[in-house]
RNA sequence: AGGGGCAUGAUGUAAUGGUAACAUAGCGGUCUCCAAAACCGUUCUUCUGGGUUCGAGUCCUAGUGCCCCUG
């Protein structure tokens, strides 16, 4: 019974989600100062070595000694990254925060990642490059055949998504042609087909702000970023001449300026262009997070001023959330 | 100052005198292995005044603003 109690406790974690540029980093930060943790990083691109600038990697200054987890631990051309490696990866590195009796601090603005770490999402069919291929050819032939099939093998995926939704359709048609199941068989974020609990119970903090500001501070960041060498950064990454369907070569700052470098725009269009794909996907951030009633939300509009209150209310809630736990 | 041209949403454009349209931005949403990805939905428009006409973004007229040419 102990044993068990002790096993739950275990698996608490804190993290803090929001859109970029809203003062995740020097939060938790701070916090983590407070409440002796360490970070474990839930950002798709921090993952990346040589992705420093253009992902806002915190340096070892603003660190201030405060070990950072899963960034930097990907190489660039390293295909078979996903979803389900994080998650191993962040497992092991929470394991080890706790393993020294500190507390993990989860921090990022990729929602699915958070979402790997919360729920019991099953991903039990890991993807398939031959099957996919064949299914994009089929799908790209006769899109309306590809739907109508998934109609047929799994009406239920097939209602919830639009026929557009090529890379969706697909998954779901490569997941019963791998298993001969559908994909709906596989549970949602609440359940999983194993029965498998959540891996971890978080204390969710969500930071947001006023929307006018916070594209305010995207626009002063990516120009920052290009005083900071952005551009050199991914003209490194562009000369490694890296094959052009990696997923991380898609990331914002980067392959705006790959567009760039291939004479498509001018550096200044480029520019624009970070800027306003930045502020489109902080828009998303938020779409994804707003309807996580889990989180228990901060206005950051004025960080500056409200530090002290977020950090010590913040703290107040992790004590509750933490009572009780083993030393 | 004279001559010419233009004026349509936040922006760029379309519309034989006959239901004002498209793209982009903006806003909202979806999300179970590429997620900083991919996909879906949606608000807003004829410069001002007069006139012709059954009917004007369109034609006439005055004004206002912008652009080009000449001086």
């Amino acid at each position: 019974m102990e044993t068990e109690e002790q096993a739950t406790k275990q698996k608490r974690i804190v993290c803090i989600a929001g859109p970029t540029a809203c003062h995740k980093t020097e939060c938790a930060i701070e916090l983590a100062k407070r409440i002796g943790g360490e970070i474990v990083s839930a950002d798709s691109v921090q993952v990346y070595f040589g992705m420093d600038i253009g992902s806002a990697k915190p340096s070892l200054e603003e660190r201030q000694g405060i070990p950072h987890h899963l960034i930097d631990c990907v190489p660039i051309d390293s295909p078979e990254f996903s979803v389900s490696q994080y998650r191993e990866l962040a497992k092991e590195a929470i394991a080890g925060i706790c393993s020294r009796g500190n507390v993990p601090i989860v921090v990022g603005g990729s929602g699915l990642y958070l979402n790997a770490l919360t729920y019991p999402l099953g991903f039990a069919i890991p993807r398939n490059d031959e099957v996919r291929a064949r299914l994009s050819a089929a799908y790209d032939e006769h899109p309306q055949a590809a739907f109508q099939r998934l109609l047929d093998v799994d009406p239920e995926t097939a209602k919830r998504l639009h026929p557009n939704d090529k890379k969706r359709v697909l998954r779901a048609l490569e997941v019963y042609d791998c298993s001969g199941k559908p994909l709906s068989s596989f549970g949602d974020d609440f359940q999983n087909e194993a029965g498998e609990q959540a891996p971890f119970e978080p204390l969710l903090f969500g930071l947001n702000m006023d929307r006018a500001i916070l594209y305010e501070r995207i626009n002063l960041r990516v120009d920052r970023m290009m005083q900071q060498g952005l551009l050199e950064e991914a003209r490194r990454i562009y000369d490694a001449k890296f094959a052009s369907d990696l997923p991380a070569l898609r990331s914002i700052g980067y392959q705006q300026l790959f567009s760039y470098f291939d004479g498509e725009c001018s550096l200044e269009q480029a520019v624009e262009q970070i800027k306003q794909d930045t502020r489109r996907f902080a828009k998303r951030q938020l779409t994804w997070f707003r309807r996580d009633l889990r989180i228990r939300w901060f206005d950051a509009t004025e960080f500056g001023q409200c530090k002290e209150h977020i950090l010590r209310e913040m703290e107040t809630l992790f004590l509750e959330f933490w009572k009780g736990t083993n030393e």
